[in-house]
DNA sequence: CAGCCGCTCACATACGTATTCAGGCTCGAT
DNA sequence: ATCGAGCCTGAATACGTATGTGAGCGGCTG
């Protein structure tokens, strides 16, 4: 009842006769222990509702069954905090580490700060899961002084572009393409990309290969005036497609690099009198589910957020036990709803 | 470059001619070292990568500096995984967490599990933040575990209710009659209510009882056969239109007991014709990012998850270092949009 | 009967840090 | 020169667990 010490292994011995080893070689179902033994163990541990000292045993045994997801973000939004597609990531996350008996810290950084070192070597964690978008060209040096340390890491972004460490992502070119020849499909042709093309973005870089070379099996190429540089918020939606109306192009579709893309570019779009999907069909990525709730509901190229978390989760546990384990490319799906006009 | 042991306090003692200790007194900022020597440990230190070994540090001090958080979670949902109006709360208490150098762990929990005893009894955190609807009779008994066992830990739910345990929580009485009240102004008279309206789910519980007391401060009664209980998912909001529909009741306005609640039966309203708001007023609890991209938008009784956040992480760490600290019941607001026909 | 093996267990120790205690040093005052 | 008062520092130790090593014991083989 009152403020007892906490019992460890020593008081557990003592009361079952044995010595602390034995407590500790019962308990964790090492063989080599007699039956009866472990059963008067396992009685007097649970009556005296024993904990292993989780700081002890880390001490120990050099690993703490723990893993770190680390959210890498603008510094500039301090309110929008997590990218809605990366929630039910989160989810799938938690519980993939469960599954594993992993305990998961959740924490936010900044690319500038010195998060490379934080974890791992201070034996908070085994390995690290990196999560979140932004200029590639600033991790780059980083992620190579992580496993230059040898810090075990899977990250989320573009399976195809170089670079340091393990890299699960979806096929980004291939959804890209796929959404680009379904438009092409529903008769349009002159198709606006609204997202940074640039390769510092692989993700939406690869998204738009995809896309220019769907264009250019059916014999038409990209136009430079149709793509719109766009990070993924709605409001950067909002602004490319006022800037795709402002310069006068003429466009009959839009393949946003994201879906908060297209919601912010839908809004705009409607507010200057274009109908969806009669005058202009659009077409997201990710599959948020503000996508389905979307006025018009949004067409957009599913990534399968529940396979990623245990994808990423299960790679970096496979990476940890020295098992041989690469990269993975996750399919994407098309969802048609009726902002394409299908 | 090589996988050269992780250096400990000893490795930079003998580096810098000193002992072990003035290592550790050196960088954890004591008074009493030299500033001289300081520097030249913190330089060696710096060189070559030092971290403090956290499970040794934990071991040692016998705190962690972690705190953990705990959702709970209805076994039947395996996907949704996290309730909308816990993500922005969720972001805030990652942040608050770092403000105050405290780690963060966080797992789901089924409420039939032994979460009770498996963090703070092992070590693995100073203190646990607990969030979840559900069924407040289930948890009655282990929070009063929790505390007999003298665990730290902060819930998010009904500062109202009695209960064991330190609980932070918003005004959901004086929301829901400010909701009502407004509803009144708007010559509503007839105001369904669509949320749970029974003890076991506290929160949902006082919302209704401010409805009912506006109701009686406008020599109106809440009817019952108006009153449909739901939880708080869209599916279950619809549920609850189509039951009032279906009952034949009467009926000029809802309040729903929480905005998914309120988007399911917008949906279903406006599916059997129903205009919003000319012939039905809406208006939600939340303000989940969700409401104000609605059709129409809408209105809803704001909870300040950031502060939510904020509060819960800063008193449970003030709950840990035994300051006084003590249940807050934080303000809410009623934020106008379109669904209720201001 | 000697030697061997398998089964259980206890002894000793290591993990890396934080903290208590005591001692050496410097410096100024007498 | 002596002494006390700080100021720094080192030696010793504890935190609770996991694991390498070896001991006792009974049964079995040759």
């Amino acid at each position: 009842m009152g403020m007892q010490r906490k019992p460890t292994s020593f008081d557990i011995a003592q009361l079952a006769g044995v010595s602390q080893p034995t407590v500790s070689r019962a308990l964790r179902g090492e063989s080599g222990v007699n039956p009866a033994t472990r059963l008067r163990i396992e009685s007097i541990a649970k009556q005296l509702n024993y904990r292993v000292d989780k700081a002890a045993s880390n001490l120990r045994t050099r690993h703490s069954q723990t893993l770190a997801l680390l959210f890498f973000e603008d510094p500039t939004s301090d309110d929008s905090l997590i990218n809605p597609f990366f929630h039910s990531m989160l989810g799938s996350i938690i519980r993939t580490c469960a599954e594993h008996n992993h305990d998961l810290l959740i924490s936010f950084q900044q690319l500038s700060s010195d998060w490379h070192t934080d974890y791992e070597d201070a034996r908070k964690a085994d390995g690290l899961i990196l999560l979140g978008y932004g200029d590639f060209e600033l991790y780059r040096a980083r992620l190579k002084a992580l496993q230059d340390a040898g810090t075990h890491f899977v990250r989320w972004g573009s399976v195809l572009a170089e670079g340091a460490g393990l890299t699960i992502g979806c096929d980004n070119r291939g959804g890209g393409g796929e959404a680009t020849r379904h438009l092409l499909g529903l008769g349009r042709k002159k198709i606006a990309f609204l997202g940074t093309a640039s390769s510092h973005y692989p993700e939406f870089h690869e998204r738009y290969r995809g896309h220019a070379e769907a264009l250019a099996g059916a014999e038409l190429s990209a136009d430079p005036a149709l793509q719109i540089d766009a990070i993924t918020t709605e409001e950067s939606g909002a602004a490319a497609a006022q800037a795709l109306l402002d310069g006068g192009a003429d466009f009959d579709a839009i393949l946003a690099a994201s879906d908060l893309i297209a919601i912010g570019a839908m809004r705009v779009l409607q507010a200057a009198g274009k109908r969806i999907p009669e005058d202009v069909s659009v077409i997201g990525f990710d599959d948020i589910p503000a996508a389905s709730s979307a006025s018009p509901p949004l067409t957009t190229v599913m990534q399968d957020a529940r396979l990623a978390g245990r994808t990423l989760v299960e790679t970096l546990i496979g990476r940890i036990r020295e098992k041989p384990v690469g990269p993975a490319l996750l399919p994407t799906k098309l969802i048609v709803r009726k902002s394409c006009g299908a």
